[in-house]
This record gives C-alpha cells, structure tokens and sequence, in this order.
DNA sequence: CAAAATATACCCTAATCAGGGTATTGTATA
DNA sequence: TATACAATACCCTGATTAGGGTATATTTTG
C-alpha cells in the first residue's frame, strides 16, 4: 500500500530533485507534478492523492491559499509544506490556520524528508527544527505584540506615518482633528516606547504592524 | 568529448533535480557536486572541470565570492550562475566583475538549461531572459543614482537618519558641526527632491544607497 | 448596569527641522 | 593656474512635532 504523493513547486528543478530523492523508495508513489496550485487543485476532484507537498512562495497562487483550500475542499488530503526560508508569520498561518500536517525547509535531505513523509502518512505531524524556532520567536513576537496592545485605531495611523504623512494630512484622510491625531501619537508613542517617527516604522515593521 | 560539470548549491534538492534534468545528456558529465563553496574551490584543485554551475545566496561563502576567486585562481573554469531570485546589484557584480559565463534562473527547465550549457562550453555566454531585464532596471537605477551624485559624505549623513538619529548626534558622531549637518541634510533634500526624512529613507532603500 | 477601554478633542511648551541664505577651505581636474 | 566640486560652518524663519496635561462620548466587556 504505497502513499500516493503529489507535488506543487513552481521551480521544475526543485520537482525533479524530489523525485530523484524519492525514486528509491517505493513506498512513496508520485502520482502527479504542478506548476501552479490551480493546476493541483483542479486535478484532485479527479485524482487520488494521500500527501501533498508543496511549495509555499509561488506566483499567483502561495501555498497558503493551496493549503487553505485543501483543507477546505479536501480534508482527507495531507499537507507536507516545503519551503524556501522559513517565514514565521507564513509558519503560523500554515500550522494555525490552514493545518498542515509538517513543514519542512529546502535544504532538507532525504532521510528527513522520508522521516517528514512516513510521519505523515501515518496520521502523525513533522515540523523541522528550523521551522519550529522560526514558529517559536514569531509567536514570541506575536505575544509581544498583543501585550502592547495597540488599537486598530493607532495601527491606521502608524501607517500614515508611515506614508509620511503630516498630522494634518492624516486628521484630513481619517476625517478626524489634528488634536485626535496628536492624541493617537502621543499613544502610540508611549506604548510602543519609540522616541520618532523613523524609529517607530522601524518597529512597526519588525513586529510586522505594517 | 563530454563537458565536465561541477554543481554547488546549499540546496541537496536543487542539486538531485539538476542531475535529473541533466541524466539523459551523456554530453554532460557532472564530476562533483557541493553544498559549501570552500569545498568547491578546494576540489578544484585537483579536479579538471569545464563548468561550474553555482546557486548565488549560500551561507558562509556566497556565490559572488565563489566566482571571484574562481576567476582569480582557476581562469580557464567558467561560470554558469544559477539563482533564486534575480538581484540587480548581485547580477550587475556577477558579470561585470566575476565574469560569469551565464546567469539563470532556478524556474528554468531542462531546454534552457542545456542551451546554457551549450553555449557556456562553446565559449559563448548564455544570460536568461529575466536576468538582462534585471540587469537592465538595475543598471537603470545605478545611473540615475550617478546623474543625481550623492557624495559619499552626503550618504554617510542619510545613513545616519536611517539610524534615527538627530543632526546633534550626527554631528558628534562624524566630529563636525551641527550647522554641517544642516548644510549636508539640505543638500540632499534638494538633490534628491525629497522633503522629509521618511521619503528620503524610502528613496534611498529603492535606490539601494543604503 | 457599572467599569474599562477606545476614540475623540483641546491646550501648552520646547525641541527639531525643512528650506532659504552666504562663505571659507581644500582638493580634483581640465 | 583657473575652475569646479566637496566639505566645512554660520544665520534666520516658520512649520512641525514630541511630550506634558485634561476631558468627554461611545463601545466593549465583566
């Protein structure tokens, strides 16, 4: 009984690397290869398909939204991510919201990926170290962030600041006064324990607010 | 007269789907296969090889060193870049300082790649389509930058407000007078049609100035 | 419902800075 | 050796803003 695997990547090379990883190992029967997650999920009404793994930066379609639909239109379908960089906030969005069952990084080898496989086949998950440290100091940041708790008010005008817009601009873009304005900043600031505006978009942009 | 072929990439799955891709080209011997460019170099000593097929972004040893010492110390070796994404200013260094034979893309597929090849062989070059159009919006930018002619006083004073700091500490930073640092920050306002320290910031980030 | 949080608004002050000058010294370079 | 450019320095003004208050209406939450 063989677990039947489909691939997403948009790179051919990283496809074909998978396969030749995998070619020796018969347990593990790819059963389809995509460029483009529409193209996937297009052939899974069809197609009978255990595990796929994917890519998750691709144009067009990320393997975010691939995975989300997954899970949507085809629960019984496991999802491997296999990602370039580990980026913590994609990790969490994955793992939280669009449960895929690991997550591994491209510069895996082939017994982890085996490793990765058989623990997904089997019902169980696989994360690789890497990703769950990313995980771990997102989710850090994350929890910093909701303890400064700004509003969805101060995080508009960050953005405004941002974009470099003087109190004036932004009480004229928000229909607010230039005193509110003042108000929020003055918020923000003490919040936040920025001293200027280059500082706090430089903050704002770590904790990934904007 | 088979053509012997080095690969070197932190990725074992770019390498595995290269060698796929190449499997069915007896034209093309690939003798070694690395992940750290230290090792590549110290193989070429002893190896004979034609070409070297090289990722760019790598730790410790990036691409953009592995070709200039490549260059330097093996001359009659050429080198076919092989990248992720198509970095203006890496790609701009690549050929016109490391003197790569080639440049593509990781989403290319096995006819492009051995075109390459091919033409890397022969002694001719092979650069991908995307790869001239970034080379081109790179060289764009780099003229302009030219034409506006930031000093490099004036980029050591924008480095210091991307830093966030005020024309005081600038001044006691560099050891001039606070009336210097009005007279610099003025000059590159108006030079670079900039009003504000944030648009500045943005401009020179775009501009790659710092 | 009462308490807490949020968004709104106003006042004041000192510091900073954009933008306008002018000028001197040293160093390329034509 | 002129000429241009770079780096330095000073002066002034008006606009902006960080940072310190206080206060009120509305919305969320316990």
């Amino acid at each position: 009984m063989a677990v039947s695997i489909a691939i997403l990547d948009d790179h051919q090379i990283v496809i074909d690397g998978l396969k030749l990883l995998l070619s020796d190992h018969p347990q593990f029967n790819i059963v389809a290869e995509y460029n483009k997650g529409f193209d996937l999920l297009e052939a899974l009404e069809k197609l009978s398909v255990d595990i796929v793994l994917t890519d998750i930066m691709m144009p067009d379609m990320d393997g975010y939204e691939v995975a989300l639909r997954i899970k949507k239109e085809f629960p019984h379908v496991k999802v491997l991510a296999l990602s370039m960089n580990g980026e913590g906030m994609l990790i969490d969005k994955m793992i939280e919201e669009a449960d895929v069952a690991g997550y591994l990084l491209k510069t895996t080898d082939k017994k982890e990926l085996v490793t990765a496989l058989e623990s997904v086949s089997k019902g169980d998950t696989y994360f690789a170290k890497e990703i769950l440290e990313e995980l771990h100091s997102f989710q850090k940041i994350k929890k910093e962030n909701e303890a400064i708790h700004l509003t969805s008010r101060e995080i508009d005008i960050i953005k405004c600041i941002a974009e470099d817009l003087s109190n004036k601009q932004i009480a004229d873009k928000l229909f607010i006064s230039e005193r509110t304005v003042e108000t929020h900043r003055k918020n923000i600031f003490r919040k936040t324990n920025m001293h200027s505006a280059i500082s706090l978009i430089d903050f704002a942009k770590k904790r990934k607010l904007i």
